[in-house]
RNA sequence: GGGGGCGUAGCUCAGCUGGUUAGAGCGCCUGCCUGUCACGCAGGAGGCCGCGGGUUCGAGUCCCGUCGCUCCCGCCA
């Protein structure tokens, strides 16, 4: 048995060939006598006809096919008859008229269709990922995923940068995102770590002269999922050596203008916008904006210092700012979503949401007869408002503020392109980078200053004087590159000299013998020749859900676990032996008489 | 840890303020059918209404609990 062709790729041109098919059963099309199946593998469909007259064996064989058979099909190709052809197939000019079939597998009534247009349940298809797998959708998927692979691949190997594999069992560094701990049969009671990033192992190929490094590399944070969240997910992992954030940002812009023009055959335009988190924050109201549409924030707390209306004037005077935005067209909300507008916003930690609606002329809303004419004036001209406007505000801190009023930005945004008031292409890739991230955030449950990104984050050099007085006044090297509102990757340029690093576990007040025991090798190397060096890390997951249109990244791993962790297919996690658990020297607590 | 949505035939779903024998489309099975491609026609099978408890004369429907899937908040250095 040898097939000739793949079922995609008859044409005309093959009329009268003798070949042979392999493949499945996409649909049967029995009449008695003639019979026609639309035979299926990965790279398409062709008709096959089983007609009496032309093979009586092969076509009474052709009566007991049924869906998602697998079978081999041997026969000639053929025009199809005038009047039969389907302009809907790339194939459908032709159809192979089968002398021989052969039965390679039966198979079991599907527990759903294998079909791109009904939509089964998520736990079905992750039940049966192997049949979810063979939906052309999905094939497709995983095929393009190969393709951007190879690209960034293909990519990073033109520039001189190597492919070095990290240890899967590492140790645990508590610090950040809880891990998937490994018990050691070999030392009881202690454990190894999968690695939630090879941040250290990168960085350590950079002492070790490499220079140049990537990885497509996978990683593991035990961690509540989301639609962007998995278990364990694929970071495109890069470092370099001698280099500032220009050489990065460079890099990977080339790099996703290649997977770009690879798997849309887009050219996206280069250099990417860049955006320091200040401005962000104000007029976005998020680290991560969505540039796509505007409606940005505005600051309001000057024009409000001296208020009538409480709320705000006591808000600037604890030292908070009050903001705005203006939705545009959105006086029309109902009731219903102004009541969800303000759920949200008190979810997101606000004690209220205050608007107006702008609706005949008039200015509708709770709180405008607190408002004098300069107030009014402030908002009119600032908002540029205009009829038919719904204004929304958000008073407290800033960094709550400006939170609170980011998310009631998206919230607009999304009910806006619902009633067709805002439309986003959906071809639209809005690239940003967005940097000058503070180095240090204070943290009020540990009272102490931390790393927003991670410790080994390098501060800007004119700010780095300032880190002992002014500590919340420096930036770090850090950046993040965001496509339509969601954050695709991150890095920085590293501290490489051991003094400036002791002195950031210091300003954090972390004790100088955890710092020693946890990172004590890493600070080490540093004091051997480390060059300056910096690097970033891709969501390549998300990226490939950007890239196929789908909402979850499950849409693009073969096989994703559910919101809650486990594999509907292996039924994992699962049960182990007694024995196993001997060991590896463990008792599960309150579990001991429990039998393996 | 918290909040929302969903769970009814193999699949997708309908089933009103509680009220006879729980429906539809697709799929499946049987028969007929030689140019279909959502093939057609005729007939048929198929239900622990997620699970457990409660309220009630009576529960798919109301209440409590629980499990699963999903979205979001917290979390993700």
């Amino acid at each position: 048995m040898k097939r000739t062709h793949h079922c995609g790729q008859l044409r005309l041109t093959d009329e009268g060939k003798a070949v042979a098919l392999t493949g499945w059963v996409h649909v049967r099309r029995d009449h008695g006598g003639i019979v026609f199946i639309d035979l299926r593998d990965r790279e398409g469909l062709t008709q096959v006809v089983f007609d009496p007259q032309y093979n009586p064996g092969a076509a009474e064989a052709s009566h007991a096919l049924r869906s998602e058979f697998c079978v081999f099909v041997e026969g000639r190709v053929r025009h199809r008859p005038a009047g039969t052809i389907n302009t809907k197939l790339p194939t459908g000019e032709v159809e192979v008229i089968a002398h021989k079939l052969e039965v390679l597998n039966p198979a079991e009534t599907p527990p759903f269709e294998i079909s791109d247009d009904t939509l089964t349940s998520e736990d079905l298809r992750l039940q049966y990922r192997y049949l979810d797998l063979r939906r052309p959708a999905m094939a497709r998927n995983l095929r393009l995923r190969h393709q951007v692979t190879m690209a960034v691949r293909n990519y990073f190997d033109e520039l001189g940068f190597l492919d070095v594999e990290t240890p899967m069992l590492f140790k645990s560094t508590p610090e950040g995102a809880r891990e998937y701990l490994v018990p050691s049969r070999l030392y009881p009671g202690k454990f190894y770590a999968l690695p939630q990033s090879p941040q250290q192992f990168k960085q350590l190929l950079m002492v070790a002269g490499v220079e140049r490094y990537y990885q497509m590399a996978r990683c593991f944070r035990d961690e509540d999922l989301r639609a962007d969240r998995q278990p364990e997910f694929t970071q495109v992992d890069v470092e370099m050596s001698f280099i500032d954030r220009e050489d990065i940002y460079a890099v990977m812009e080339g790099l996703m203008k290649r997977m770009w023009k690879t798997a849309l055959g887009r050219d996206i335009p280069t250099p990417f916008p860049r955006m320091t988190f200040q401005d962000a924050m104000n007029r976005f109201g998020s680290d991560k904006p969505d540039t796509r549409f505007a409606m940005e924030t505005v600051d309001f707390t000057e024009d409000f210092r001296a208020s009538q209306f409480k709320v705000f004037r006591g808000t600037v005077e604890a030292g908070g700012v009050v903001k705005a935005l203006n939705a545009k067209g959105f006086a029309c909300a109902t009731q219903g979503q102004i009541e969800a507008l303000t759920e949200a916003a008190k979810s997101f930690g606000a004690k209220g949401l205050a608007w107006i609606k702008v609706e005949g002329g008039k200015w509708n809303s709770p709180i405008v007869k607190f408002f004098n004419d300069a107030e009014k004036a402030a908002l009119t001209a600032k908002l540029k408002i205009e009829e038919g406007d719904l204004i929304l505000f958000a008073a407290d801190q800033w960094g709550s503020a400006c939170e609170i009023l980011g998310r009631i930005r998206l919230l607009c945004a999304q009910y806006l392109q619902q009633t067709g008031k805002l439309a986003i292409p959906g071809d639209r890739y809005d690239f940003l980078w967005v940097v000058d991230f503070p180095l240090l955030t204070f943290d009020k449950e540990q009272s102490r200053w931390m790393s927003s990104h991670h410790p080994f984050t390098a501060p800007v050099e004119e700010d780095a004087p300032l880190l002992e007085t002014d500590t919340h006044r420096v930036r770090g090297k850090h950046y993040d590159l965001v496509l339509n509102g969601s954050e695709i990757g991150g890095g920085s340029i590293r501290i490489h000299k051991p003094d400036l690093q002791q002195k950031i576990f210091d300003v954090c007040e972390i004790p100088r013998e955890i710092a020693e025991s946890r990172f004590g090798y890493f600070i080490k190397a540093f004091r051997f020749g480390t060059p300056p060096h910096g690097g970033i890390a891709l969501g390549f997951d998300r990226i490939m859900a950007v890239l196929v249109g789908s909402p979850s990244i499950r849409d693009v791993i073969a096989f994703p676990k559910t919101a809650k962790a486990s594999d509907l297919m292996t039924q994992s996690p699962g049960d182990v032996t007694a024995r196993q658990l001997k060991d590896l020297h463990i008792r599960v607590a309150g579990d001991e008489a429990k039998p393996a």
